[in-house]
Parts: structure tokens; sequence; C-alpha cells
DNA sequence: AGATGTACCCGGACGC
DNA sequence: TGCGTCCGGGTACATC
């Protein structure tokens, strides 16, 4: 669930807390987050300090100054604690980084993972992903030649991780509300100025996303303000039936290739 | 190439 | 309170 705007949010806040500090001890409750066994990934990351925090796509990458690399996905309905044994949630703890000023609580992964890898094995992983949607690189002209060639759904290339990178259920479906475009055009339907405007709305709600803090529903850290801001602010995401801000109209949920989407029928055409 | 189906995974919400 | 059941949903992969 966690997209672009939520890791985003996430490694802002973290590399304010994190970035310096030494992982003074790790607990793993859940060996199956981990992509090496307990006691070498212990041996490696325990007394290794974090150079700095990275997001690329829906994934952030903790540098280690041994060269390593933990990467974190937090697949659907995984989320992070900072803070102390005192004031975390009362949830179940997958893995814990520990610091001498704090602890890192990783929540709710299920299919989520925090990998231990080195350099080449990180960049290996991280190749197939399409471009940063926010990324000065991705101008209008890249954006077309990206995506104006495809031949499916329109909301099946905003979430292929391939294509463009970080967008997931929910802001595909804000972006094309803001683009006033049904999610479920294909994409040789859509002319030039559709895919102007598919552009415009990418970076507005994507930046307006992350300037809100995301939709994350749990703060990162006790007096935490930021995170989940963003919530209110999504127009049809799981508003279902709720009417669309501009014209009144009821949100329609519907499915397409097995996700929930969610648009108004009446501004998006 | 795109669409569809399925496995993965298990905390927690819900029902009785 | 206690126990059983079932859902969610990004990603990878197989298949058509």
């Amino acid at each position: 669930m966690p997209e672009l705007p939520e890791m985003e949010t996430y490694r802002r806040l973290l590399a304010e807390q994190l970035v310096g500090r030494t992982l003074a001890d790790v607990y793993i409750g859940r060996e199956k987050s981990l992509n090496v066994p307990p006691e070498p990934f212990t041996r490696r990351v325990r007394g290794r300090t974090v150079n700095s925090i990275r997001r690329r796509a829906k994934h952030l990458i903790f540098d280690l100054d041994s060269g390593d690399h933990l990467l974190l996905h937090l697949m659907l309905g995984g989320w992070m604690f900072w803070g102390s044994e005192a004031d975390r949630p009362e949830r179940t703890i997958q893995v814990r980084l520990d610091t001498r000023e704090g602890s890192l609580y990783f929540i709710g992964l299920r299919l989520g993972y925090l990998h231990l890898l080195d350099a080449s094995a990180l960049e290996e992983r991280l190749q197939p992903l399409g471009p940063e949607p926010l990324q000065p690189a991705m101008s209008l002209e890249q954006w077309m030649n990206r995506m104006a060639g495809k031949r499916g759904r329109l909301k099946s290339q905003l979430v292929d991780q391939q294509v463009i990178a970080g967008i997931g259920n929910c802001y595909a479906d804000e972006i094309c509300y803001d683009a006033g475009i049904r999610p479920s055009r294909t994409c040789p339907s859509l002319v030039r100025q559709d895919w102007e405007r598919l552009y415009a709305s990418v970076q507005r709600v994507l930046l307006a996303a992350v300037r809100y803090g995301g939709y994350m529903e749990h703060p990162l850290y006790t007096g935490d303000r930021l995170t989940g801001g963003f919530d209110e602010r999504c127009q049809v995401y799981d508003r279902e039936g709720e009417p669309c801000a501009r014209c009144g109209t009821a949100i329609m949920k519907e499915s397409l290739s097995g996700r929930k989407l969610f648009y108004c029928p009446e501004c998006q055409r």
C-alpha cells in the first residue's frame, strides 16, 4: 500500500533520525523478512553506521558504512515506527534495528522484506524499475515516449513499475481523477492533450501528497505531525458513494484487472 | 505485448 | 475472553 509519497515521507523523516547513527543491535522476529539467515544478517549489520537513506520507487535503501545496503519494500500493509520500547505500538514486530537513541520497528511485513545486499546485487534489483516520475529527467517528451506508445489500459500502465516507478493503486486513481480521464481508457484512445494533462497531474498529485506526508495512518514517531496528512485529501480512492468534490456525483467503484478502481463517472471521461 | 489467474503471506478484524 | 475464519493487495510468474 505504501507508494512513492509514503516512502518519500519515511525517507525524509528517517533521514533526520537515523543518518549518522550506529546500528547497535538487531532483533529478528520473522526470518522470512530477510534474504539471508539471521546470524550472518546480524553479523553484517550490527555495529554499522547508516551513511544515508535513499528512496527508489516504493523502496527505501539504507546505505551502511560497510558498503552493504538494506533494501526495504513494505508491500501491502507494512509500516514503521521510530521510538523506544515504551511508546512503540502494541503490534507484532518482524524486525527491529536498535541505536543508542532509539529503535526502528518494522511492522506488518507480510510480503514485505528487508534485504541485505552488496552494491552489485542492489543495482541488479533496482535495474528493471522505470524512471522516477518526479525527477527532472522525466520531461514531458520522455513521458510521451514511455506512455503514448502503449496499448493497454491507462491505469495498468500507471501502476506498472517497469513503465514508471512508484505509483500504486491509490495514486493511479487520484492522478486520473485530477486529469479528468477514466483509468479504464486504453492508451491508444488518448490524444496528446490527454497525455499532457496526465503528465501535469502526475507531478501535481505526487508533489501534493509528498508535501502533506502521504496517506499512511500510523505516525512514524510520537509527535509526528506530518505522516498521513494527505489521507483526507484523497478525492476518489476508497470513497465509493461519496460525492465528487467537483460535481457532487457519487464516486464509483469498479474492478480493473483484479484491482479496486475508483472514479467520478461525470468528471472523468 | 497485454490480460488474466494465482501463489505468496499472516496480522488482525470479525463472528459466534 | 477465546477460538476459528477470512481478507487484503504489490509483485513475480505462468499461461493464453
